[in-house]
DNA sequence: CAGTATCCTATCCGATACTG
DNA sequence: CAGTATCGGATAGGATACTG
């Protein structure tokens, strides 16, 4: 018994998409993630179970279509219908009442260094990468203390949890914290490395690129509008 | 645990407002609701535990403010904050993709007359009632059957389950399902009259005032508007 | 009017394992 | 890759009754 029992269009609307975890599965949808295991990464925490209950649902509720590519090895991708885009200002509706009204400084429990690397190694500007192949390594320390590795080529970018074994480009050393502040645009990037707690290094040319070979955050904007008001 | 764990503004507002229930409330006290016993009233189905303890999590996440009057006989308001009427863009972009996407004809479990005319004494238009006294009885068939009065003056409307005894003035009679489309915007007053689907009695002055004297539901420009896209 | 208190059930989560 | 199956413990939610 998921519904309210009421005729009016926001309860009808809540009762497709009010349930937990449901508005942040079309949140990763809209950025364009279309697979399953790649919704389950961006969600820490999910189950697999229910992120497939979820998929249903929103199936049902007419946001999502699922298509099936080769019979043989399974290749399933989910995707937006046209109600699922114009869910766009809803989504942006509560980025923009988050970032106002709900958003601090990290804390500890969100300071989970894969999703931050998940996240940005799905905004990755292939187009701003000149080399055939550039290797980051990031060094976080904090709270969590880890090395993660981001490698970038106009082709493809892969996320590593170990040394991938190729040369090193670009070596980051950061507070976690720092960072995700970073990536979330509440702070600059200038403010980061000026003051240096984000520590970048490497050869000069590779240095000056690195911050425009990333997207940075979907909420970054939202994020600095919110501090500027 | 319902913290998502995620630095993301998104997660943080949905962390305040996605519990069940919590984003109804909020639609309740933009229009104007500011007590209990009245929030229970627009949320059939919601326990006053579970009420109460929504209050306290809105309370908790800034939305709202609860304000007590007169120490003796409880007398509790609760009020949006700023942050409570900054969330008006996302109700509306709710109800907006609600209309254009979710929202049919009635289901027979949301056939509640009782919900109906609680709605409609919440949105009279009092500077529209020339009379002392207008005594409006709606007799409803269809899945449900049932009269209820409305007594309308210029400093109070009230809502009765049995004849107040008052001289009546206005004789309502309707499918129940037709009224609440009609409420909804989805059909126009014009039409329902015209193919007599609700039929309405008394003096011509009253007949040709009784559409003025009710605002009609919040949503209904919302779903006249899905419904010429 | 404005809530608590209590009890019971449905759902969720986490882990682990298994399948085509 | 994309799920389903199962199981146990932890909450969330609903029904009902009671209070200052």
């Amino acid at each position: 018994m998921s519904a309210y029992g009421q005729y009016c269009p926001m309860a009808k609307a809540l009762e497709i998409l009010g349930d937990r975890w449901t508005l942040l599965i079309v949140r990763d949808m809209i950025t364009g993630t279309t697979h399953f295991n790649e919704l389950e990464r961006g969600l820490p925490g999910i189950s697999r179970a229910l992120l497939a209950k979820r998929l249903r649902q929103l199936q049902d509720g007419g946001v999502i279509q699922k298509r099936n590519h080769r019979s043989g090895r399974q290749t399933t991708e989910y995707h937006l219908t046209e109600a699922g885009f114009a869910l766009r200002d809803v989504v942006n509706g509560l980025l923009d009442w988050g970032a106002a009204w709900a958003f601090g400084d990290p804390t500890p429990q969100e300071l989970d260094p894969l999703l931050l690397l998940w996240w940005m190694h799905q905004r990755v500007n292939r187009d701003q990468l000149a080399d055939d192949r550039v290797v980051v390594q990031f060094d976080f320390y904090g709270a969590e203390t880890g090395s993660y590795w981001l490698v970038l080529t106009p082709d493809d970018v892969t996320l590593c949890l170990t040394d991938p074994g190729y040369e090193l480009n670009v070596l980051v050393t950061a507070d976690l914290a720092t960072f995700f502040k970073l990536w979330l645009g509440r702070i600059s990037y200038q403010d980061a490395i000026r003051d240096s707690r984000v520590l970048v290094e490497g050869i000069p040319r590779h240095v000056r690129a690195f911050p425009r070979w990333f997207a940075w955050s979907p909420a970054a904007g939202a994020v600095r509008a919110a501090q500027e008001a």
